[in-house]
DNA sequence: TTTTCATTGCGTCATCATGACACAATGTAA
DNA sequence: TTACATTGTGTCATGATGACGCAATGAAAA
């Protein structure tokens, strides 16, 4: 316990100097592996429960680059694509009886109105990052660090449910205003790859064909000479994201409208 | 001077107590008059520049709930629409010189560490009005509270033209997903006061006939039998929103894409 | 070695949405 | 009474979309 406790009591003693005192960040980390959504969730250090990678903004740090920060500590990456998507505003999302139980069990005493116990709102951004790059690592209050399958999600504390619901929501009114594939794919891709991104963040079957025929029609994208080896039936082409064309692209919207 | 005094004083002494002391929200509040985009400001009490209609947020306050006190404040309305679009984070962003300034023009001592000095982070808001239904009024930092055209905007305080054109990009984004004409508009209107809003906020001309063709086609308009006295030339009908089907289409997109 | 078969690449066709424009009707102002 | 800007309605060519056919591929099964 103490490999805890340590670090926890350095939080908590200095935090109230250097942090914000009532506003954090929040993370809905997401990859795209085996054709599923993932979300990256650290464990709560007592409960069966897990939670959103997130922290707090130092006194003079701009909020994205606490999001950064929290990317790159869960992660390792550092150059990767965030966005900030909504505040959770509301006095009852977190609950400070929660965090008393929690400091107990840690054997911490805590006063009841310590800072680290009050109302925090929290601004929640999500990341697009490409699975097979990152690392995951825990954190001061949790060596369990793991990728989840958005469909198959555990218990979350506090309001985190929420938070991944509200992020996919997001994600999915920009998916014609923001580079997702490019982000989320590794650097070649397959088109049934492509495809089944798309369905899974739409969470919608599209028409293979149909699907094809759309997305070469944006010229966004290159076709390799090269094929996918070691599969099983038809090899299909290797495709990689003409990225100029992509962002020129993306500036209009992949999908007008008016 | 005392009447701006005598509030800010009691502001500045108990506001550490009562407010979250790093958090603020500032609202773009925008209505449709003649034809234009006018945003709703405040004029700065010494300095030729005018500020968003802004506020801090109680200890035990949502933050969705102060924007709506902030709105509630200004326009004398109450049942509005309101939406959060963005967290303006950076430290730069506000300046303890600048209203140590203004703080020094009141002839109010001030403590460059006082709360009111510090990094504030602020959460931008837009809302939509019937212009004809709000009563502006001024707050106690500013007696001037007015309409301005969203393209002929004055000089503003800070961050505050970032803000504006936050919110227009992001109103253009949802312009598809958000009752932004019933909110805009009174409960009757013609087709070509609807496109002028569409193309307001567009910024961008339409085709009168198949803007009309297009929006008949959503469904979500209900042509009443009376057309539009007094005007010259042909008379268009009055149409008012099919609240019911609008709102069925706005959780679908009205305009699909995908 | 041959066969099987899921999967891929490419194409067709009917339907619908879109952009561009024509024309008659309206009703105030000249 | 006439002029004319504006509105309501419609047409037409083009392009996008959804539904589906078919041959080619190549590892796995026989």
């Amino acid at each position: 316990m103490l490999r805890v406790n340590e670090p926890i009591n350095q939080l908590l003693l200095a935090g109230g100097d250097n942090f914000l005192t009532s506003l954090s960040v929040d993370c809905v980390i997401l990859g795209f592996h085996e054709g599923q959504l993932k979300v990256l969730l650290l464990k709560h250090r007592y409960r069966d429960m897990w939670a959103l990678p997130g922290g707090f903004i130092y006194k003079h740090e701009p909020t994205d680059a606490a999001a950064y920060r929290v990317l790159k500590e869960r992660t390792g990456l550092d150059d990767v694509f965030l966005n900030q998507f909504h505040v959770f505003g509301d006095p009852g999302r977190s609950s400070k009886e929660f965090h008393l139980e929690d400091f107990e069990t840690d054997g911490i005493p805590m006063s009841s109105d310590h800072w680290i116990l009050q109302r925090f709102v929290t601004i929640g951004y999500y990341a697009l990052i490409e699975f097979s790059k990152a690392i995951p690592a825990g954190d001061l209050l949790s060596e369990n660090c793991q990728w989840w399958d958005i469909h198959e999600l555990p218990t979350l504390i506090l309001d985190h449910h929420e938070i991944v619901n509200k992020a996919l929501v997001a994600l999915r009114l920009q998916l014609s205003h923001q580079p997702i594939g490019y982000n989320l794919l590794p650097e070649k891709f397959t088109m049934p790859e492509l495809q089944k991104l798309y369905e899974t963040i739409l969470d919608k079957k599209l028409d293979r064909r149909n699907f094809q025929r759309k997305l070469l029609s944006f010229n966004i994208l290159q076709r390799l000479d090269e094929t996918k080896k070691g599969v099983a039936h038809k090899a299909p082409y290797y495709y990689k994201f003409d990225l100029e064309k992509y962002n020129d692209a993306l500036r209009e919207g992949l999908d007008s409208g008016w």
